[in-house]
DNA sequence: CGGACTTCTCTTTTT
DNA sequence: GAGAAGTCCG
């Protein structure tokens, strides 16, 4: 039976605003979704992949779609899966550039001079390898620090620059002229390990496709449409392999904020975003300003700030929420008063029935964190810190990931090198140096050294044996893999090789930590396919978002919080030297300056209804007393959309006389050439003379009170906040050491603990 | 080889 | 000020 209605609308345009509709509607020929903060871009991206499939343009599998994060992906995943169900299943091509350029290498491994199983090396081991590469080429690995050879490898990785391309100048940049030869050196390591890193899973995507026409001809045929997600944050390699894959279709949709572009300094170019028009002729640009987020302040106070931004595409975010309260500019003595205000505030509307998650903290550096969780600590007001130790990180389970790479892959040395002597069997430097010279004499993996040096007598008798027995396990591991399911080998290998002993013998409450890692370990393994899929897992998706969903307030980064929403927002910091960050501005001038400039106005709108900015005129940082004078960003913030108030006085204007009487606010970043710690160097600038006076308050900060209690001992069992419960190990004044049940051994101060 | 001492370096960190 | 990394010595 014909319906009535002529043409019923389909379910995933429910909901979207005009330029919403717009977005999806336009599926053919490039587009550029201009996106500002709050609009609802995820809402539209994942409506107009479910369009492309439902009306049949393209199968699942003919859609290349891109993200960042790994998060990001598997929302994506999730919510298209909700519009059009199972087909998603069939979208082999959406996930971030590093796990489709990883896929793309896999297929065709050969034609680079890889083999299909090539291990991908995260920072650490590419670390190690380039301080070999100094050590080799002896040169002075203080004057030459492998990190810096590393930034540099990867900035030409950035920027889709091989070996060969690096031309004469730059190539200087590195140790006297050394540096392409260094790069080149790196490379060619790394294709003897059959490793990648992650700069070359970018990369050398590209290099297939320049060089060879048929595959490139093959996948832009396959890739009827293309959607990229973030596109303010893309480098320059990510650029050239979207355009070269866009060519023959030109069906590339690009959705973006170039106000949001804040990790330029991994490389990741604003121009990309602002040049699309060009880069695509005829390319259609839809903006997307209705905010669903925030309140009008909020929106104007974000405004007024990103506006001092030169380049940009320009936005007008507006709302139908009303007015709500106006931004808050509070000014406080010192860090440890920001950090009372902070939760004096959240204790005050959690009592009005906010809920604790509800709030966030968001700082510009890590170390700000510091304040705050001594504080939450002290009144025992729950919180969560977001970044920090990633499970993947640690060194029992980086071991344990040695070994089972070995076995996937016996070329890999850098995880020979890591495991060979752990846990100690008496293969030291010596013996460990034998086979690297062997190795390099006859040019092969450091595994098969190990096993030829068996036959010489090269080897003391007990180093021979240790070496022997290990030599034989890999292999017996390896015969194993095919046999057993990995999850088993993994537990079987950690076993055998006495890796469990050692711990166990051990006997300490971080031992038992780790064992409880490693188990976790061979129990996250069964949800993997193979081997091989969980080591690329590990390599690619170092996420542990695995966070318990109670109900605690926010501390993290700006960064982090980029893509994420608060009821309640507090912005602590916004000192100059601290926000712009006196770093940032020192290396990268006035291009830095709008990228924490970005960083505001990200920061700003993450909050839905209120929002508070914290500046106290002294701070400690690197222990040592500074005094700071307010950031230039609230200057400029839209005085119809603020409201002051500042505990010190004499200061409550202080920001305007500051910041006002300065006909032109880049001034001070024109003048920074001095090398130095630079908010110290801000602070004199700008300077209100050294404070000796602390906040004049009832409850001193812990770490002041140095008296240490009497009515601890050692090996007492007491309880922490934090750490839960552990016995008394040393005492020092107010400092305990304690080794606790889960957390290890910590140093903790006494006010934190109670009796248990 | 491991433990104690000294020196150095402190941003942001999607993969 | 604090943690990591390097160095020295038994």
């Amino acid at each position: 039976m014909p319906s009535l209605m002529p043409d019923p609308e389909p379910s995933y345009l429910a909901g979207l605003n005009p330029p919403q509709r717009e977005a999806v509607l336009t599926t053919e020929g490039p587009l550029l979704v201009l996106a500002g903060a709050g609009t609802g871009k995820t809402a539209a991206l994942t409506a107009r992949l479910a369009h492309l499939i439902a009306t049949r343009r393209a199968y699942p599998s003919e859609i290349l779609a891109v993200t960042f994060t790994n998060k990001a992906a598997r929302e994506m995943k999730e919510r298209v899966g909700r519009l059009i169900g199972a087909a998603v299943e069939g979208m082999p091509w959406l996930g971030t550039f590093h796990s489709i350029g990883a896929k793309m290498l896999r297929r065709h491994a050969e034609l680079l001079g890889l083999q299909s199983n090539f291990t991908i090396l995260d920072t650490d081991d590419q670390l190690r390898l380039m301080k070999q590469l100094i050590q080799a080429e002896g040169l002075d690995e203080k004057r030459f620090p492998a990190r810096q050879l590393a930034g540099l490898i990867d900035q030409w990785k950035n920027k889709g620059l091989t070996p060969a391309d690096i031309g004469a100048e730059e190539g200087e940049l590195f140790a006297n002229g050394r540096g392409q030869k260094m790069y080149a050196a790196y490379q060619a390591r790394l294709l003897a390990l059959n490793a990648c890193d992650f700069g070359d899973l970018l990369l050398l995507p590209l290099v297939l496709l320049r060089k060879d026409r048929e595959v490139l001809g093959q996948y832009q045929t396959r890739f009827r449409y293309i959607m990229v997600d973030e596109y303010q944050d893309t480098n320059s390699a990510q650029y050239l392999w979207l355009r070269l894959l866009a060519q023959e279709r030109k069906n590339i949709c690009c959705v973006g904020d170039d106000d949001q572009s804040i990790y330029s300094w991994r490389g990741a170019e604003v121009a990309n975003i602002l040049r699309f028009e060009r880069d695509f002729p005829g390319a259609k640009m839809v903006r997307l300003e209705q905010n669903y987020r925030s309140t009008p302040h909020i929106l104007g106070a974000a405004s007024g700030v990103i506006a001092g931004n030169a380049e940009r595409l320009g936005k007008t975010l507006w709302t139908e929420v009303d007015q709500g309260d106006k931004v808050r500019v509070l000014g406080v003595w010192d860090g440890a008063e920001e950090a009372r205000t902070v939760s004096e505030e959240i204790e005050q509307r959690q009592m009005q029935g906010q809920a604790l998650d509800d709030f966030a903290i968001l700082v510009r550096a890590q170390f700000q964190t510091r304040e705050f969780e001594e504080r939450f600590l002290q009144i025992g007001l729950p919180y969560r810190i977001v970044g920090g130790f990633r499970f993947y990180e640690r060194a029992e389970i980086r071991d344990a990931l040695a070994y089972l790479r070995l076995v996937a892959q016996p070329a890999d040395d850098l995880a020979f090198e890591r495991v060979v002597n752990v846990p100690k069997r008496g293969l030291g430097d010596k013996a460990v140096e034998k086979i690297h010279r062997l190795a390099r004499a006859e040019g092969t993996p450091l595994l098969t050294a190990a096993a030829r040096i068996l036959d010489s007598d090269e080897l003391t008798p007990q180093a021979r044996r240790a070496l022997s027995g290990f030599v034989s396990s890999i292999a017996r591991w390896r015969d194993m893999a095919s046999a057993l399911p990995h999850a088993e080998l993994a537990r079987i290998l950690l076993d055998e090789c006495g890796y469990t002993a050692m711990l166990q013998a051990e006997k300490t409450a971080e031992a038992s930590g780790r064992l409880e890692n490693l188990s976790e370990l061979a129990r996250a393994m069964e949800d993997y396919e193979s081997l091989s899929a969980f080591l690329e897992h590990v390599s690619l998706v170092m996420d542990n978002d695995a966070a318990p969903d109670e109900r605690k307030v926010t501390i993290m980064t700006i960064h982090a919080a980029k893509g994420l929403e608060f009821n309640s927002v507090f912005l602590p910091g916004w000192e100059e030297g601290v926000f712009p960050s006196q770093r940032s501005l020192d290396e990268g001038g006035l291009t830095a300056l709008e990228e924490e400039r970005r960083l505001a106005y990200v920061a700003i709108t993450r909050a839905r209804r209120h929002c508070a900015i914290l500046h106290a005129a002294n701070r400690r940082i690197y222990g040592q007393w500074t005094s700071s004078i307010p950031s230039r960003f609230i200057a400029e913030l839209p005085p119809e959309h603020i409201e002051e108030q500042s505990s010190v006085a004499g200061s409550a204007n202080l920001w305007r006389t500051n910041w006002m009487e300065r006909p032109d606010p880049f001034a001070s970043v024109a003048m920074s050439g001095a090398r130095g710690p630079g908010w110290q160097r801000a602070a004199q600038a700008g300077g209100i003379g050294t404070p000796d006076v602390r906040a004049r308050d009832a409850r001193p900060a812990a770490s002041v009170a140095a008296k240490a209690r009497d009515d601890l001992s050692l090996g007492m069992r007491v309880f922490h906040q934090k750490f839960g419960y552990g016995i008394i190990a040393a005492q020092d004044g107010n400092k305990l050491e304690i080794d606790f049940d889960s957390a290890g051994r910590k140093r903790v101060i006494d006010s934190f603990v109670s009796i248990g």
